[in-house]
RNA sequence: GGCGGUGUAGCUCAGGCGGUAGAGCAAGCGGCUCAUAAUCGCUGUGUCGCCGGUUCGAGUCCGGCCACCGCUACCA
């Protein structure tokens, strides 16, 4: 039974290269989910791209003296690049500042308009006088009126905790440039979240298999729903369109509307470069379709209580009823897949503090599958997990190299040595059913793992199977079998045959490891595929990359597949290369343990 | 302030529905030598943050407290 499921992964925010405690959250999860689903033969449409939009975008940008789509452009190419290097399989991995993008977010705004959802409203809030933009309330610095703290927050004061008001503020500043915020009136649209409370409650009442602090989190959101404002005083933005506004370029649309609305937008660009313009439907208008959103906890808000609204807003399924929307009756989440936060040594990432470990200095030194490794299995699935570079080498030594590198390494070896092929079987005893079945069984446990998005648990359960093989090693001892080829032989062909298939059942987490392994074991073609960057053109007249595949090339497919009997078999070479311990200590050169 | 999370062996962490605590690493001893000096077996340790309650019995449920982390909606 194939099932269409959407794998909607969050955004990446384009104002600098990410980290790994980004790809932790949204990128290797989301991974590993797709390409399990894949090999367990159902329909996955993977999406996502560069998050374009918004006043960090603008700051940074005048930081580096560019302007906000050339500061856009750049980061694209470079998080696109990154993503790639670590294999992670989109269908389509766009960009927010594409005119299809463009298009839909206006049609969806559209619909939520004609059915009432969206609401003006008249706001007094800060702007800066030099540039006319929104001051968000965290760019606004100034003393505390309650403790004195004189680098308190528009929002908040770090020092006495005390929720402010920007306009409390004594001498208030801009962070950005200093001066001194002005503080207007200003007309904005605002979103009706209250007219969703009921509709959201009914949507999440059905939702018990959750990860019990998302779903939590969620339904709390629920008692405290106030209309939200989906417009701001910007001028980079996606632009209004409503007669009056269309052509403000002091108005433009709120980032956060833009960017989940992606996930519809990416999914129709997907089917027009795909060669069937409504290819996209089956995944959102389909009911029987299923849909997981990936990311960190701090997103779980526009994804389990906004993205929702506007989805229902569009259906004109919220109190206020309405017209359902251009693009037919779309599916709300079947899932929000939250992780909480990597730390690094203890405290959280900081660009700022340079406490950081950037995806591409990673990749360049490591390669993608030792992170994919650490990250599903010491990740932060289910709450804060500290990344160190102690940690980082004994899971990569003693667990990749040692216990599955190892393993692939002597039994493929000893075959190539005493046979050079695959060896047949003969008798097969109990010790050799009992491992046989062991792995047989993997498929059904990790994989109800996989799907469940448990995957500590289900990398730890393809684990045992390594260590079930090397214990088999130990207590058969084929290298003592000389005197007894029949029997060498059927032990090695036991242990082939397990490799083939903690193989398979690793290759959603190493995907670069499973190909070799299956050029190790005498295999051609692809077996797990690869991203690859393609430019392409939007109508706009410029062109920009995006991440695609053929994801239905690979051979990989969820179950153990007997192996060749007679396929000629190399010497190998060492699956994954150790790391010097002294890293463990110091840390990389560009990434120093300090004290 | 509000909301959420976390606090379990030296370290990193597992422990749906209550029954006198588990895994890996690190340490010690032994086996094996096919394999990237890899691997296999054996050996310990814990007031399960603190206080109280419910119960025949509580890391596991309830109340309170402490510590740390995150979010708090114009920060994506």
């Amino acid at each position: 039974m194939s099932i269409p499921v959407l794998t909607a992964v969050a955004w990446p925010y384009a104002n600098g290269p990410r980290h790994i405690g980004h790809v932790s959250g949204f990128g290797v999860p989301s991974d590993v989910f797709s390409r399990y689903q894949r090999m367990a033969g159902n329909r996955v449409l993977m999406v996502s791209g560069t998050d374009e939009h918004g006043t960090p975008i603008l700051v940074q940008a005048d930081k580096e003296g560019i302007g906000p789509r050339e500061l856009a452009d750049k980061y694209n190419r470079v998080i696109a690049q990154d993503l790639q290097g670590l294999g992670l399989s989109y269908d389509l991995f766009t960009r927010t500042v594409t005119t299809n993008h463009y298009d839909v977010v206006q049609q969806m705004f559209l619909a939520l308009h004609r059915n009432g959802y969206l609401v003006p409203r008249t706001t007094m809030g800060a702007i800066s006088p030099s540039t006319g933009r929104t001051l968000p309330d965290r760019y606004i610095e100034g003393t505390c009126p309650i403790c004195g703290y004189d680098a308190a927050r528009g929002d908040q004061c770090d020092n006495c905790g005390n929720q402010l008001d920007p306009t409390d503020l004594i001498n208030p500043h801009s962070r950005i440039n200093g001066e001194t915020p002005a503080f207007v009136e200003s007309e904005h649209y605002f979103l009706d979240l209250p007219a969703f409370a009921s509709a959201l409650g009914d949507w999440l009442a059905t939702k018990d298999t959750w990860r019990p602090n998302v779903l939590k989190f969620s339904l709390n959101l629920l008692d405290n729903l106030r209309p939200r404002a989906i417009t701001r005083d910007l001028d980079w933005g996606v632009p209004v369109p409503l007669d009056g506004w269309r052509d403000n370029p002091a108005k433009k649309i709120y980032v956060w509307f833009d960017a989940v609305i992606g996930y519809l937008s990416a999914s129709v660009e997907w089917a027009r470069r795909s060669g069937d313009q409504d290819a996209w439907r089956q995944w959102w208008t389909d009911p029987a379709a299923e849909s997981y959103y990936f990311m960190g906890k701090d997103n779980i808000t526009f994804h389990s209580q906004i993205w929702p609204a506007i989805l229902l807003g569009h259906n004109g399924a919220g109190s206020r009823g309405g017209y359902v929307g251009p693009y037919g009756v779309l599916n709300l989440p079947t899932e929000v897949v939250s992780s909480e936060y990597l730390t690094m040594s203890g405290a959280k990432f900081s660009t700022s503090r340079n406490k950081v470990i950037y995806v591409g200095d990673f990749l360049r030194e490591f390669g993608p599958d030792t992170l994919r490794y650490f990250i599903s299995v010491a990740g932060p699935e289910t709450q804060d997990t500290d990344f160190t570079w102690e940690e980082f080498v004994r899971r990569t030594n003693f667990e990749l190299a040692n216990e599955w590198g190892n393993l692939v390494n002597r039994a493929i070896s000893m075959a190539h040595r005493n046979v050079g092929s695959v060896p047949p079987p003969r008798q097969l005893q109990d010790a050799d059913q009992t491992l046989l079945s062991l792995s047989a069984r993997a498929f059904d446990t990790v994989g109800g793992l996989l799907a469940r998005s448990r995957f500590k648990a289900a990398i730890t359960e393809a684990m045992r199977v390594v260590g079930a093989a090397n214990k088999y090693f130990s207590e058969q001892e084929p290298w003592k079998r000389a005197d007894d080829p029949q029997r060498r032989d059927t032990i090695l062909y036991t242990a082939l045959q397990v490799v083939s298939d903690a193989n398979t059942l690793f290759t959603p987490f190493l995907p670069h490891a499973a190909q070799r392994v299956h050029e190790l074991l005498g295999g051609s073609g692809v077996w797990a595929a690869q991203p690859e960057l393609r430019e392409v053109d939007d109508p706009d007249g410029s062109s920009y990359p995006v991440l695609t595949g053929a994801y239905d090339t690979e051979q990989a497919s969820w179950r153990s597949v007997p192996i060749e009997v007679g396929r000629p078999l190399d010497k190998p070479t060492p699956l994954f290369a150790k790391l010097d311990p002294k890293l463990a200590d110091t840390g990389p050169e560009w990434s120093p343990i300090e004290g």
